[in-house]
DNA sequence: TTATTTACGACTATTTTAGTCGTATATAAA
DNA sequence: TTTATATACGACTAAAATAGTCGTAAATAA
């Protein structure tokens, strides 16, 4: 309970690596999975997903890899996690008002309150803030 | 991610229920699922734990039932939920040493930095600030 | 004695997360 | 032009966590 993901971790372990490297500087999926023990076709996967959102750069062939292309003060911590892993709420209610329990439920406005906390909390946080 | 578990859910569920009886009256297992549509065995193991903690008394026998017997006032919000689910961080690392990637790890110490404000977000509040 | 309730462990089902595999495409270098 | 090395990506499988069910026992009020 209240958990980030493999692949959240494996994100910000990658972003931090290609953010020590000289600018320009190539690392590959290889290279990274390698340094952190992470299963090489897992983290080839997150960093493609990383690629198509525009946070790195690939750069295919022998020699290739990824760069790191968006300034990581820019990006939002909130975002960043939706982004890679869909909307964030502490229970599917905060997301979707698709529940049966709904009108029931006597604690729909304190959870409101939690999920509203640790959305603040991440909105004031970078991507800076962690791969620093 | 980061979400909470329907065990702790539903322990929040019944707990404000509880509340909000007449003091010393009781509610059942029974009474307390078909309010709220939640699995009625489910919800009598949960109820069943939060007597073994304490939390609330339970009465057996027929118009037997579950009572609050601790002031929500006094319990922590970190100390309920590592009650209901043990161990409560982002990342398994933050609990737990034994990770092969624990070296070369280059998140650790903002994860455990995430993490410190998550628990010292729940350390402020009280089971009450739910359940009221 | 019966009906109702809590107690509790074992079991099953479902969902989510983690990880693997096959195949395609790009490209640098031999 | 061939080969080796990379990314791209979807389909698949495995494992773990979560959710829910079932059977049986014990207490107790009526």
């Amino acid at each position: 309970m209240l958990k980030i993901t493999r692949k959240v971790e494996y994100a910000l372990i990658s972003l931090r690596h290609l953010q020590q490297k000289e600018k320009g500087q190539l690392s590959s999926a290889k290279e990274i999975a390698d340094a952190y023990l992470i299963p090489q076709e897992l983290l080839a996967k997150i960093l493609q997903h990383l690629s198509r959102e525009k946070i790195i750069e690939a750069v295919k062939g022998p020699a290739g890899g990824y760069k790191i292309t968006t300034d990581p003060n820019t990006i939002n911590m909130t975002k960043f996690f939706e982004l890679m892993e869909g909307p964030m709420g502490i229970m599917d209610c905060s997301l979707d008002t698709s529940c049966d329990q709904l009108n029931a439920c006597n604690i729909r406005t304190p959870i409101n309150r939690i999920n509203d906390s640790i959305r603040t909390m991440f909105d004031k946080m970078t991507l800076a803030d962690i791969t620093y």
